[in-house]
Order: structure tokens, then sequence, then C-alpha cells
DNA sequence: ACCAAATTGCGACAAATTTGCAAAACAAAA
DNA sequence: TTTTGTTTTGCAAATTTGTCGCAATTTGGT
């Protein structure tokens, strides 16, 4: 219920601290689609330095808290699949907007397949699906 | 066979016409793997200038010629499906390097049902797979 | 409250990307 | 092929984006 809580925890299990900034910046986060660094750094004016937001989405995405994903042929930051649901993404080419689309057991499974069946071990994937969207169709 | 032929039909459909430097940047990318910018716009030195092959390369993206990926937590470009056979990447945190996945018919037809049953148009993907290459596991 | 360690903000930088504009290349038509 | 109007290019400057060192502040642990 309490997502700090969480966030906390991997952070003192990394020896790292809950500042100010870093609470900040997952507030940015929290409740958002995806969200580029431009974005978090103009939210962020005045409360959190850039060179902060960078630090800390650096620290954030090693510590597996945010995800950085390709939507739209941009970077953008989201929380991982500790706060958020695991989903994939539609980019509507038409009107811009991003979307979540649910996740699916049998997909995953397959894209781990398609990997290993060239001797690879995946670890992850990205995947980004881009169309239309059903009020641009 | 000639595929200066389906590049001119492109740019011409889109009122655009194929000049040199535009040829050049598409040589650059012919027969190799995906490209940051930088390399990009390296190799072109001497010949075409840095803003020419970024607009190039937004025309080109523009069109569909070229896809922009994000491997390996960078953006590389190659040529789009039209040139080359569709294909996923992976990328080997440990090396670094990134491989060509060859397509697989079941797992295109997964994604894309993915994206239509929640009512949207898929036109494409980027798919990503990232973990350990068979050199590095 | 005090101390040692971690973190921040503040320049100053370096690198990457964009922009305006005059010159050059181009396509179309005569 | 020459003219004409349009597109595209190169150049240089400006802007934006991302990085770095370091002194000042904040943090967690006593």
């Amino acid at each position: 219920m309490d997502p700090y809580k969480d966030l906390k925890a991997l952070l003192t299990k990394n020896r790292a601290s809950l500042t100010k900034p870093r609470q900040k910046v997952f507030d940015l986060l929290m409740g958002q689609s995806p969200q580029t660094m431009q974005v978090l750094v103009k939210r962020a004016e005045g409360k959190v330095d850039r060179a902060t937001v960078y630090r800390t989405l650096e620290l954030f995405e090693r510590l597996g808290i945010v995800n950085r994903l390709n939507i739209g042929w941009k970077y953008k930051y989201e929380l991982s699949d500790i706060f958020l649901e695991h989903h994939h993404h539609f980019y509507c080419s038409n009107c811009g907007k991003s979307y979540d689309l649910p996740a699916n057991p049998m997909l995953e499974t397959m894209v781990d397949s398609v990997a290993a069946k060239e001797g690879f071990s995946p670890r992850g994937h990205q995947l980004e699906i881009y169309g239309h969207c059903p009020n641009c169709r």
C-alpha cells in the first residue's frame, strides 16, 4: 500500500538513502505514464537540480526501480514492475499517445524461447508495438 | 535487386529527391549492423555535413526507410524491413555486443494479436531481448 | 548533538543536436 | 540545354543535453 516502503527497502539494501530529492523524483514518476528526461528535469526545476535528476534516475535504473523505455522513438522512464504491473507499450504514430498493453504470459514465454533457441540466455526484453490507436483508425 | 530503386521510389512518392548526400547516407547504412548517429556522422565526415546527416536520417525515419532502435541503451539506425529481412535484436549486457535474431512467424503473429485484441491496429513492432550471449554465459 | 560518509547544488564543461540562411543542386518545362 | 522555381545543402552559430569536480549540506549511526 505504501510505495515508499518498497522504495526505501530497495535503497537501504544498497546502502543508499531515501533523500528528499530522490523522493521528489519518485513522486514525479508516480501515477504518470512514461516521461522523457527533459520533462522530468523541467518538472523538477526549482526543487531538484538537473544533475541530481540525472544521477537519481541512473541510480534508480541500476537498482531496478525504474525502466528506461524506447517509446515513440524517444527514451522515457517509468517505474518498474515492482511498483507497476508488468506490461508492454503501444505507440500511436498518428496522435503520439502511448498506451499500456497487458502482459501476456504466452508471449513472454515465446520471446524467451526465441532467444534461447539461438543459444542466448535472456534476462528480459522490451517490446514496443506501433500503429494506430482506436481513436485514430 | 537494386536497392536504389525502392529508395528512389519511396522518396519521389513523397516529393523528395535522391540526392548525392542521401545516397551516401544510405550507403553507410547498407550491409551494416545498426549504427549510432555519432558513428554515422563520423563516417560521413568530409563527404556529407553533420547537419545533413541528421536531416537525412530524420527524413528516412519519417518515410519508413530506416528504423531507430534502442540497443543497449543507445539509439542505433538500421535500414527497415523494406531493405532488410525482418528480425529482432539481442543485446549482451556483459560484452555489449548486439546480435540479430531471426524473425519467428508465430511470435510476430502473437505480437500483433496482443495489440489487436485491445483494439489497436499494429503496423509494426520493435523487440529487443537482453541477457548473456553464448560467449558470456 | 556529533561525526563520518553519502548526497546535493552549483558552476563550468564537453558533447550532441538544431537552426537560419546564402549558395548549390535539383526537377520540370520550354 | 537553358531557364526558372523549388528543394536541399553546407556552414557557422546557437541551443540543448549530459557530465564532472568540488565545496556545502544532509544523512544515518553513535
